[in-house]
DNA sequence: CATGAATGAGATTTCATTCAT
DNA sequence: AATGAATGAAATCTCATTCAT
């Protein structure tokens, strides 16, 4: 094996009584990530998670097999192992780079909303937006329940404290009724993901590029009552 | 052989390199159902169903085994072929029961609501008490998605339905504002599932029994809010 | 499945509620042992386990492959874990059986001796007999100290439990010296099986049936010398 | 490279369909020693050595794994391959070390003993020590047989070697009854290893630095009436 | 001299399904 | 109707070894 596990001194150091003491004792820690030390191995590990994320949004995790992702990667089976673990450690890895993505953009769509209306309109088309644009990806958050619950709680988790703090900055304004945030939040989630799996993921073909306007309308409408308008004090 | 499969031809392919090819997952004339013709047969078959039931819901689809339900159906594995043709299919079956079982249990829990508000109420409510009830169940229909996406939109359609229909007569009361119906109805599908996931699914152990009254009540005023409050026409 | 976890009713009870329960609540068992349960399967573990004899004792235990055990036991791979768990677990039974054949041998061997001394004689005479025979076991046993600790220590155990008795039945009647007498056992032990080592399982082809003359009486007159004559009480 | 490896071809097979199915342990020309030219290069493989012999005593020669090595001598994976052919070979080379290492320490306790009995008594004790002080080696040594049997054979009989010549000389001298040489030197070294095993392998933890007493003192006791007393020729 | 990456054969084990009794 | 045995494909993971830099 020839990939470090985590950033630490490895080879620079010349091979000394000390380096040597230390290494009898360093056993294999089995949880450590493998990170590559070369750009060659870099590029490796990323080819793989890509072939990965495909793979295992065509065919879900059980379905999928190594052996198929390091086709797809291009690279043998062994290879695979030089980066990760096992298969559930490269899955959850794909799950947490999917909150990262999903996150980012809609933050980056919300951005300057004058108001929270505005901010939930924004943030469900950045989210039916990406939810179209990585339809694979809605299935693998949705399989990690099951596969890596740490890896699915953690995902909800990031979104709903985003959500929870706009939510709390917008009740302290006035702009929304108060309510305990948290809920709002995964109701919210829920809704998104409910409309987006029955318009978006259930479709076939192309049909499913974005939600029915009447669909989308209907349900800001909903939204937009449920949080409560200006409470006008 | 006592038990019935309306005519077909069933597993008369000697196992030649195509069968075989076909692999574990093997769609064949699932279109047969196998009905037991005795009493005896009968019981047997709701044993297996029941113990299906147990073992999808703690290991899920693919980590559960043909030979853990038997072994706890109390039966030999041959047994299971007897009444079932495929993995798939029982749990398939099992589904369709679920969504099945908790339609029952809202309906009745619905039964004599006096308005839109109290129906939405008491149906939460129901259906949190279900969740509860059936935590396993939970999860067996979220793995649907990927293992039998016809038996899952089936369970969401089927409860989609009865929202919608209970929708269109309020709106058309005056009781809650007009809007597009499905949507409304997969917006509060996706509220429910979603605070049961959070609250009722994801902890451990015995403080799960039911939502924290805080989170409670402020979902049920955010759907009385975004349904709209009686028009007034 | 269709083996019995060891001897307890299975199936001839007809599935009535209580044996229903057990059935739930008997998870599955990895250690219990995997007993056929029809005349077929006995022949067939029967079968492979005289395959793996033949497989461990030419390959030795890691280069010995399931796959290679089948081969010869003319099953398919996967009959073998219906009646065993491991490789591991087929080995140590192995090694158990060995013993047990060797014991009995050497018993039936020294039943009748007049004395001590002849015991050993007779006793040496036996065992180097067996190693001739089963020379592969040889190779076995001196494995399994590696890969099966525990079967070899039962392995030696049994073999210098008997050995003591006997050795302190000859001290108590002042036929020989009075020793420790596990530590004389032991020293026996390792005198033949250093004997054997060299002079039967080193050598290849057939000249190594028996041990020189030479070597089995100077190894005798030291044994017996090292037994002590009569005391002469 | 600085490594002499004494003009041969090596590596210049390019990966063919045979040289492939070789497998792992292909066996190639083993014959040309790869001897470090530089200082640095003695240490790296002396650091090599040192933990092979680590690795191979605790997990044994086929658990034992290249990169564990390597991993605890503090150096690439690759860099074990510029001072050893193959796993076989490495291992091979530390049997003969412990000979080596074993029959220096027996050799220096031996020197001025008065009388074979002497001998015996203090090499038996060098013995234990060496085996207390070494307890994987032992291991090592006994797993050689059937990895490397050339190493294992050579290892007893330059043990056994120096033995005979000892006994012949007292057997000579009328020191110790007449008999044949190579047979006694087995017996006793069976007789060693085998107290050894029961008594500073098998027990785990520190009460195992020695052999009880009452042990130590049967079997010299019984080793000096095998050998027999001063004939009084 | 040394390194890190890559390879790919191979091994164990699981499991849905079939079948003779 | 039920059982126990048998099958064999397939999947994950390990590891000795090679090679370019």
């Amino acid at each position: 094996m020839t990939v470090k596990k985590s950033a630490s001194q490895t080879a620079e150091q010349p091979a000394t009584a000390e380096t040597l003491a230390q290494g009898r004792d360093a056993h294999r820690d089995e949880t450590a990530p493998l990170v590559p030390v070369t750009a060659r191995g870099e590029a490796t590990r990323r080819r793989i998670l890509d072939a990965a994320e495909d793979v295992f949004g065509e065919m879900g995790y059980y379905e999928a097999s190594i052996s198929e992702i390091t086709r797809r990667a291009g690279v043998a089976q062994g290879t695979f192992y030089i980066y990760f673990h096992t298969k559930r450690e490269i899955f959850a890895e794909m799950v947490g780079d999917l909150g990262h993505q999903l996150r980012a953009a809609t933050r980056a769509a919300i951005t300057g909303a004058p108001n929270r209306i505005e901010v939930e309109r924004r943030g469900f088309a950045a989210f039916f937006a990406f939810v179209a644009a990585h339809r694979q990806l809605y299935r693998i958050v949705q399989e990690s329940e099951r596969v890596a619950p740490e890896a699915a709680q953690g995902y909800y988790d990031a979104i709903s404290r985003g959500y929870e703090q706009g939510l709390r900055e917008a009740m302290a304004a006035g702009e929304i009724a108060p309510a305990n945030a948290e809920a709002i939040a995964y109701a919210l989630m829920g809704i998104g993901h409910f409309l987006a799996l029955r318009w978006l993921v259930w479709p076939q073909g192309a049909q499913a590029d974005a939600l029915p306007d009447e669909v989308l309308t209907s349900a800001l409408e909903f939204i937009t009552r449920g949080l409560g308008g200006p409470t006008g004090e």
